[in-house]
DNA sequence: AAGAATATTTAGGTTAGTCTAAAAAATGTT
DNA sequence: AACATTTTTTAGACTAACCTAAATATTCTT
């Protein structure tokens, strides 16, 4: 129905107003999408002229409600397999983007209801992200951010923002999995790095990563 | 590494190849991608300069022991998740081959090699056909068309010809599956239609059928 | 509010893969 | 062997998705 290169931009739009709540501009998208920013000028004109966004020139885009059940069908593929790869294939959840990268674009409404029901009907993917249902909706916890926490408060750590290799890769090396109960010992006023305790160690992780 | 238009070329000239055993012609491929063979023609010159193939103009196509490589590869792809398909997911045999050609194209050995390890090295899809090892060996086995078999003579329906959908969906409703035990009876010498029994009962099958 | 800086769009070009129509080569027929 | 038919190739055009460079809008700074 949409070629791959339609259906990444349309998610690529779908995340970044997630992310920022507002129209999205071309330069945001153009430096997601690893492209040239008049190749996004060209592209949001196609999308518009298909009703998938809107978009008036110069003024940013935004997705429209077809556009947003696209977005959220490309969504649920992507999460999906990521949990067949996760679950079913033994990958580690730092491996598994690029190729749910192409399995998301594979066309074929059944075989996505067959993988959902073979997975169990899963909520939320490796990454703790949710997963829409074949309707589009998901289940959308309130987080905070471990920055956000208050000192001697605990949580459950669900999910990640930044879900690339390196920063699940520094996770594992610190043994911090999603699930994992974490307690805010301190936070550091100076440069804002957090000493935090699970259920077997304690560890100082530094703003950035606290905020992820 | 390869796009998925010079995947199908390969596959199919591959195909070709297995099939009439020399050069494969230009309109041979084109009827069988359903595509012009002036197109055609375009993508050999392309796959000659990539050493996929051996073409000499007016004188049809091979590939090349690179290009059988790169075939190989393709082919245990297709086959290996239209196992997925139908032993973890459940589609039936005549449902798969469209999405398995999508998903041939998904680019990740590791993916592959799990796969594979997933459903525990199948050595045959659901169509009977075998599937090549990771360094593209396969078990060839010997088999013959009802056509060709005795009066009076058994056998086990190891695969098909034809894995069209109006092909596997006839004899599903003919209640004939893989594996089955098949003993000739008779064949008309008039049109070649063919009486067969299994164990559990006796039909008429057309030339055609019997051929596939 | 004018000039500088930045963001965005337009204009024009490239590549992959397709197409149609015409030309050229191969093959079949008598 | 000559003509007709079929097959294949060439020439030229189209679309999707990208690019660079130049033009135009917007936003920031003072």
């Amino acid at each position: 129905m949409y070629s791959q290169a339609e259906e990444n931009y349309i998610k690529c739009i779908y995340a970044l107003e997630m992310e920022h709540g507002e129209e999205v501009s071309t330069n945001l998208i153009a430096s997601k999408i690893k492209t040239k920013a008049s190749s996004v000028t060209d592209m949001l004109k196609k999308l518009s002229a298909k009703d998938l966004v809107i978009y008036k020139k110069y003024q940013g885009v935004r997705l429209t409600e077809h556009g947003r059940e696209v977005a959220l069908r490309v969504v649920r593929k992507h999460r999906l397999w990521e949990c067949f790869l996760v679950q079913k294939l033994d990958f580690k959840w730092d491996e598994v983007h690029e190729i749910a990268e192409q399995l998301e674009h594979i066309e074929s409404d059944l075989l996505i209801d067959k993988l959902d029901a073979f997975l169990r009907f899963p909520k939320t993917d490796p990454h703790g992200d949710p997963i829409p249902d074949k309707h589009g909706r998901m289940i959308i916890s309130e987080t905070v951010r471990v920055l956000d926490m208050r000192i001697g408060s605990s949580g459950i750590l669900t999910g990640v923002r930044d879900s690339s290799g390196p920063f699940l890769k520094y996770l594992n090396k610190k043994n911090l999995a999603l699930g994992d109960k974490i307690k805010v010992i301190d936070i550091e006023p100076y440069d804002q790095s957090v000493h935090i305790e699970t259920r077997t160690h304690r560890l100082v992780i530094s703003n950035n990563v606290a905020e992820n």
